[in-house]
DNA sequence: AAGGGTTTGTGCTCACAATTACAATCCTTC
DNA sequence: GAAGGATTGTAATTGTGAGCACAAACCCTT
């Protein structure tokens, strides 16, 4: 069975919640709740859970502690995750030192610039490589992710180094339309785009009349 | 007539490919070169457009200059946008830094931290103010946008202190659910979950088998 | 000026995701 | 241990967006 890919993006989300309540305490949990702190609705829940088992018990809901192992198995959170960040500038330093990828298993085990005055450098405890052994090192020491945080013009090529060394999963904050092949999963990180978005309806929605929010 | 959210959010993807264009001197496009262009087919472009107006030519296809321009006051881009940053930590000040908000007419105008060291310090050319006085600066000095970069726990605090002040779109890059009234905008910037999701098909897909790369 | 080759705009169809609604099941209480 | 209240899992329905296909319109060439 093929499941829809909008369900694949909803579990994390329930993952997050589900984190929270177990460090509360909390043992039990209905759809009905989880939506509501999630601003989803209680079937979707219950529907997109249903892809993959039969977790919750009726009349009861379910247990955080059992869901939430078993979405972490499921979305493969039970294990560590290898990645390499291409172009440490302002952004790519900033990627290098947040502290929301380590604590989910996302770990950041190369970085790479183009720029000598970089080139050397120790950032956050990892000496930053010089881009052009790109393709040597990835070969030596495989990555499964690649967070791409260069330059728009030269991005695309990038993401085509890390596709020909094996990567099969990219993020990418630079603003292009990167292509993949079939078989390579991409994500694009899009502040701009988010926000010309918003503009159209900052611009439509004559303030204070009703409009869903979408995020 | 209402439009579609996804339309929505596709039309800053055509302006970026038109502007492109543009720059490289193409006086025209047709919706197929458009299409291989964005990865998107020739008939959702198309028909996108045609939400709005009527813009292209039969048999030539669409003027570069005056579609772009078109978009550009569709989506309210032809106008300055005021955006405040609320949280100057490693996250904030990339955002700062970052120069790809201000050609697109998205300007930053004033920083918050609440971190005694950090208020009164010049990043970027901005003076990072008191977060505390929040509501009493934007009162004064009203801003469009609001990009919220502080910590999860007192993220969904500064939204509701956002709407208070008649901020109408949120950009928030903390990881929580949060909750806006009707009428207020807000776009989420997640990388974990986007890893998080990615990660099912790293685990799910042996390796080279066929399947849709979705950003 | 006529014809051929393009490309748009859009009605229609199809596919798929969200919602509804309900039977089945479970817990708790009396 | 039976009854009542709650909640799940899912079949059926609804809603919506994407793709198809074609008539209408346009340009260019001869």
């Amino acid at each position: 069975m093929e499941i829809p890919p909008v369900v694949i993006d909803r579990l994390p989300l329930y993952t997050r919640a589900l984190s929270t309540l177990d460090e509360e305490g909390r043992d039990v949990v209905s759809s009905q709740e989880l939506g509501t702190l999630l601003g989803v609705t209680p079937a979707q829940i219950r529907k997109d859970l249903s892809y993959f088992g039969r977790f919750g018990k009726q009349g009861r809901g379910y247990n955080v502690r059992k869901l939430l192992d078993e979405l972490h198995h499921i979305l493969g959170l039970d294990r560590q995750w290898r990645m390499a960040v291409i172009g440490v500038g302002k952004l790519g330093r900033a990627i290098l030192g947040y502290e929301g990828f380590t604590p989910q298993g996302f770990r950041i085990v190369e970085a790479f610039d183009a720029d000598p005055k970089r080139i050397g450098q120790l950032i956050e405890n990892l000496t930053i490589r010089d881009a052009n052994d790109l393709e040597k090192i990835l070969l030596k020491s495989p990555v499964d992710v690649g967070i791409v945080a260069v330059p728009a013009v030269i991005a695309q090529n990038v993401i085509d180094t890390l596709v020909k060394c094996g990567v099969r999963a990219i993020l990418s904050y630079a603003p292009i339309p990167a292509r993949v092949p079939q078989g390579v999963y991409l994500k694009r990180i899009e502040p701009v785009l988010a926000l010309q978005s918003m503009a159209y309806y900052l611009k439509n929605s004559p303030r204070s009349t009703a409009a869903a929010s979408r995020s």
